[in-house]
DNA sequence: GATTCTTCCGGAACCGGTTCCATCCCAAGC
DNA sequence: GCTTGGGATGGAACCGGTTCCGGAAGAATC
């Protein structure tokens, strides 16, 4: 293997000037960092990440904490962060830590402790208090996208805002019986994403001077299957029909729907249904839905990284670093006026 | 921060007996050893992978190389993969590449040819020839998991023989007029995965004297959306009606049951579907499966490169590396008999 | 023309581990 | 009692870069 000192040889220079021309940023005549570069290339010379990181301290590897990776909304993060790290010429490792528990320990107490990465990406992980904590005292950097625990650097959406904006959008079209798919411990869990949205969703009736239908809240996973399911026994129970329906997920919605064509009911002649997301199977179902740009959320967490180690650009302009991430809404074919009658 | 001279000094020895105790497997006395011990863990000692690694030459760290993170079957292997090299104590770097292009070239030529990872473990990626050959030169264990192209060693399903057992499955329940809903260029390139399974299909209807109806094999991406069109045209078309479809993926199938229920066709009593992959929906839609397991291939991906790198017990039975992954049919709700007359 | 500044470059220390080699000591074998 | 052997340990080299420091040469200033 080659090493910087036979291209400082080949190259008739020192070791010092070798590094300088290829990588440092130190004074080097142009002649002679033509002559390192040829002669490196002709050797087929690639530094050592762990010489140069022993060193300097970096290691140009950003740790990446996701709590599931085969669920649509974290995979399209995920390959965001990938490709702008990439490109950024960083790597990216990945930590798919679940529920607390020794394996989970074992990465935040061993893995992330290391000097391996220089920065944490944390994506919708409720960090604990030691977590934090752990991480805080090895002085790397850490951003969070959504999850809850006190961090210094949080992007999220305001799903409060979420919950109301989609509630609005189906009280404007004269629903009023207008039932929601929750995500799971919405009720239980105030604070978390499924609780926001919840509270968006009761604040919006409230000021319209409504409220839920009894069992016109049910809570279920955001999958499409726990949509389905969960939708059924919405629908299915006696009573008056809800006429709108305002899942947390596009999963869940897309599962509603499945449930309401099941059950002989017209989407959205006899129910509309909006879903949050904008997942790439919302166009083909024609779901209304709020957007959200989770690759462009993994591109942006990735962005206040680098500018915390940094690297960021003097010229980039410095984000409303409090301001929720942007959402919008994409009226599609999936909602509508309530019948008449 | 500590480093192990800090160590060795607390316990009153060596750096060299420091080292020896800690990881090393060279001669400690037990009573040195826990003094070492104590003391590392004292001054909360971690050590640097970076040093550990440039003289060792081993990073700990496999890279894997996967061309979409976003897909069911990805997303699971890529878990299945991390928890397997966590245990290990291995990180994992992930890199993404698509399509060739510069992105990708950068990804082998710059990214793995460097001294980061002590192996590679490739998902559904056909490898060029000369990415096969930057990865060999480099001496690093190549394992793959699917895909093409020439390397040592390679783990893979057999998607003839998967396509075979689907048909024959609806061959036995009595259908005759089956289609298929393959993947994209099945056609055009007879090795991809799509062109096996749509072979095994051919193979199998040749065998009980059939051959699939005019517009009875349509190629879509492996998406539910894809599925549902393309069963839309497929079903939709004028002339005899297939009772029975064999789609290439699960997500596939689960699509056409929606644009069979669209089409007001009921399943299975006027079309039975099959899918393939044990997609985690295919039991809330009652879909029949050839069920291959992604997250234990990863984990068997990670136990050969394990075995390449020699940390394998040599206890562990030796894979018939030869022989295909495994793959089962389950039978559910959404295969019957074809209608009468 | 002498002084100062700047640019370019080489020598050498250093990052933090691992490992080779030499040494020491104690127990076993003759 | 002396040699032999092997386990335990320390000293020092080494992995492959980066960076500090100092020197040399040329440009700019007076």
């Amino acid at each position: 293997m080659a090493a910087i000192g036979d291209v400082a040889r080949l190259a008739g220079v020192s070791k010092a000037t070798a590094s300088r021309a290829l990588s440092g940023g130190g004074h080097v005549a142009a002649d002679t960092r033509r002559r390192v570069e040829a002669a490196a290339s002709e050797i087929g010379y690639i530094a050592s990440p762990a010489a140069a990181s022993l060193v300097t301290g970096r290691t140009k590897n950003v740790g990446v904490v996701i709590p599931i990776v085969n669920r649509w909304f974290f995979g399209e993060v995920l390959e965001g962060i990938e490709r702008a790290l990439l490109s950024a010429g960083y790597d990216l490792t990945l930590y798919n830590v679940g529920e607390h528990g020794p394996a989970r320990d074992r990465v935040f107490e061993f893995f992330l402790a290391r000097k391996r990465v220089d920065a944490v990406i944390a994506i919708g992980v409720d960090l604990a208090e030691h977590e934090a904590a752990r991480l805080a005292q090895s002085g790397k950097p850490l951003v969070c996208l959504g999850g809850r625990g006190a961090v210094d650097a949080r992007l999220a959406i305001d799903d409060h805002a979420v919950g109301t904006l989609a509630t609005e959008h189906l009280l404007g079209l004269g629903h009023t019986r207008i039932a929601h798919l929750a995500g799971l411990d919405a009720v239980a869990e105030p604070g978390s994403v499924p609780g926001e949205r919840l509270r968006g969703y009761l604040d919006a009736l409230a000021s319209a001077g409504l409220a839920p239908g009894e069992g016109h809240v049910v809570e279920a996973d955001t999958t499409m299957p726990a949509g389905c399911t969960g939708a059924l026994q919405l629908l299915g129970r006696p009573g008056p029909r809800p006429t709108a329906l305002f899942a947390a997920s596009d999963e869940m919605a897309i599962g509603a729907m499945i449930a309401a064509e099941r059950l002989g009911i017209a989407v959205p002649g006899e129910l509309s249904v909006i879903g949050v997301d904008g997942h790439e199977y919302a166009e083909m179902f024609g779901l209304t839905t709020v957007e959200q740009a989770p690759g462009e959320q993994g591109r942006l967490a990735v962005d206040a990284v680098l500018r915390l180690l940094g690297e960021g650009e003097v010229a980039d302009p410095l984000p409303d670093s409090g301001a929720p991430l942007p959402t919008r809404l994409v009226v599609r074919s999936s909602t509508t006026a309530p019948p008449r009658g």
